[in-house]
RNA sequence: CGGGAAGUGGCUCAACUUGGUAGAGCAUUCGGUUUGGGACCGAGGGGUUGCAGGUUCAAAUCCUGUCUUCCCGACCA
């Protein structure tokens, strides 16, 4: 199964991305279509996200709970864009058991309403907020076009859901929120990342307004991976959330509401991948480093495990295969499934006191002695998470331009599809001519002012606003 | 919803035009030789050909119906 081969990127992008989530084992379809089977890979490093994630969110004051998963009809209905926005996706409910259902029920596409109506029934008093909380669970929401990772009927996520007495306070956790998932992107997963707020046009369907966190993949093609909304108090009016303020009056709450979800695993695969396959940032990969005896000699292996032990010591996750495929498979099987960094050992080294060491992103090998080993590959996996980072800023910057006008950004899309900076006037017609060039939607604006001396992209008139376009998955 | 294509061992496909014992590669099992870039030899196991009906001495193959999947389009806060 392994070896079937991956499509070069430069042949077909779409399809080197299918082939290398097969062959890297991540996910597999399932038998309902558009729902995938996370596979043990796959699996792990959605561990490691959660992990990490978590601890910043705990760090952060945030505490995690679980709701239901199935939304009462009208109770999903309450806040009339939320209704509006998710409409078409939503999967429901209608029979239980032999019987109808008096009420249909929703599967969660998200919380918010689930969210709001817990919190109705909890804060009494400005002494109850603020409350932050978030959980890790699957969202079902019904596309017609799904693609492992990227889209897919059900996926897993993180919704953070949280209520505060004022603005100010809930303002603040909106922006710390996206700066969070920033740091995550930039620090762990190693992908640079812009970040901005949606137009009203591409903004969540009852916020006030959304943050968001946009990336570029090898193609230049845009990945919205992760957002942050403000909500003001449109929820709380809809559902109800008052409480008693310091003045002894009652108050509409200050919500927000933050996710990101299994796309980052899409985001990882089109960020780092090459044609042999996946390439996983250190900070990330579920086994940082893969050793492989040349052959299944004694000697070998009892090598194998000192080095294991020793990397053991230092926290760093290590496997060893002793399975009795050929030295040749073993490392191929190392490079599909983008483990940073492999050890051979064989006799010639052995001779020599030595081990020959690989890094994935490279595949530079490299000879070091057997007393040097762990700390040369703590060092290395700390400059190779450090490389994939600057390695992915300087293609990303590569693929981001300027456009003046529309015949800019037509050649732009038709040549070498990225980031398009350009200034645009405020009015959605003109979004709407944009996307008619390859389904160009504006990624994110950067500033908003009366610009004096720029004009919109689309219309020619003044513009108000600085906005990063593109095509998106 | 419109247009196109396909359903055959676990996977990828062949055989269908012109009806006649259902086949290959990969995977898997066993035995042996191998092992510094996806090893090799030998022997096995595994399929009521999506489903239902019809034509025929005989159907994977022809006919009718039906279901499912994939691709393109539309749609995708």
């Amino acid at each position: 199964m392994k070896n079937e081969k991956i499509t070069p990127r430069d042949v077909d992008f779409a399809k080197w991305y299918t082939d290398v989530v097969k062959s890297a084992s991540l996910a597999d379809y399932s038998s309902v279509k558009g729902c995938v089977i996370l596979e043990p890979n796959g699996y792990a490093i959605w561990e490691n996200i959660q992990k990490i994630m978590d601890d910043m969110f705990k760090k952060t004051g945030h505490k995690n709970v679980s709701l239901p998963v199935f939304i009462p009809e009208n109770l999903l209905k309450k806040e009339g864009e939320l209704v509006s926005g998710f409409a078409p996706e939503v999967a429901w409910i209608t029979h239980g058991g032999n019987s109808l259902l008096e009420e249909r029920l929703a599967f969660r596409p998200t919380s918010e309403s689930l969210f709001s109506d817990y919190y109705s029934k909890k804060v009494k008093s400005y002494r109850d907020l603020p409350l932050m909380y978030n959980q890790w669970c699957n969202v079902v929401r019904w596309e017609k076009e799904t693609r492992p990772f990227l889209r897919s009927r059900e996926f897993l996520w993180q919704e953070g859901h949280t209520v505060h007495s004022t603005k100010e306070e809930a303002e603040t956790e909106t922006n710390k929120m996206l700066d969070i998932y920033k740091e995550f992107f930039e620090k762990y997963l190693a992908i640079p990342v812009i970040s901005g707020r949606k137009t009203e046009k591409e903004k969540f369907a009852g916020a006030e307004y959304t943050l968001t966190i946009e990336a570029l993949m090898q193609n230049g093609v845009c990945l919205q991976s992760g957002t942050s909304h403000y909500f003001g108090q449109k929820f709380a009016r809809a559902y109800d959330i008052k409480f008693i303020n310091k003045f002894n009056e009652f108050e509409y709450a200050y919500q927000t509401s933050w996710g990101v979800s299994t796309r980052m695993i899409g985001g990882l695969i089109m960020t780092h991948g090459d044609d042999r396959g996946l390439v996983l940032p250190p900070k990330i990969a579920p086994t940082q480093v893969y050793i492989i005896p040349i052959k299944n000699d004694e000697k070998l292996i009892s090598l194998a495990q000192k080095i294991k032990e020793s990397l053991n010591s230092k926290n760093i996750i290590s496997y060893i295969d002793d399975s009795d495929k050929s030295a040749g498979f073993k490392f191929a099987e190392a490079e599909v499934n983008g483990i940073p960094l492999r050890v051979e050992i064989g006799y010639k080294d052995l001779e020599n006191n030595e081990v020959t060491i690989v890094r994935r992103d490279t595949l530079n090998k490299m000879k070091i002695k057997l007393n040097d080993i762990t700390n040369t590959i703590m060092q290395q996996l700390e400059v190779m998470q450090e490389d994939m980072y600057n390695k992915a800023l300087k293609i990303r910057d590569s693929k981001t331009f300027d456009a003046k006008n529309l015949e800019d950004v037509k050649n732009i899309l038709n040549n070498n599809p990225g980031f398009i900076n350009a200034y645009w006037c405020g009015d959605e017609s003109c979004e709407v001519k944009m996307k008619e060039i390859k389904g160009c939607k504006s990624r994110c604006i950067k500033e908003t002012k009366d610009y004096d001396n720029e004009i919109c992209v689309v219309c020619g008139k003044k513009a108000k606003h600085k906005v990063v376009w593109g095509i998106q998955y």
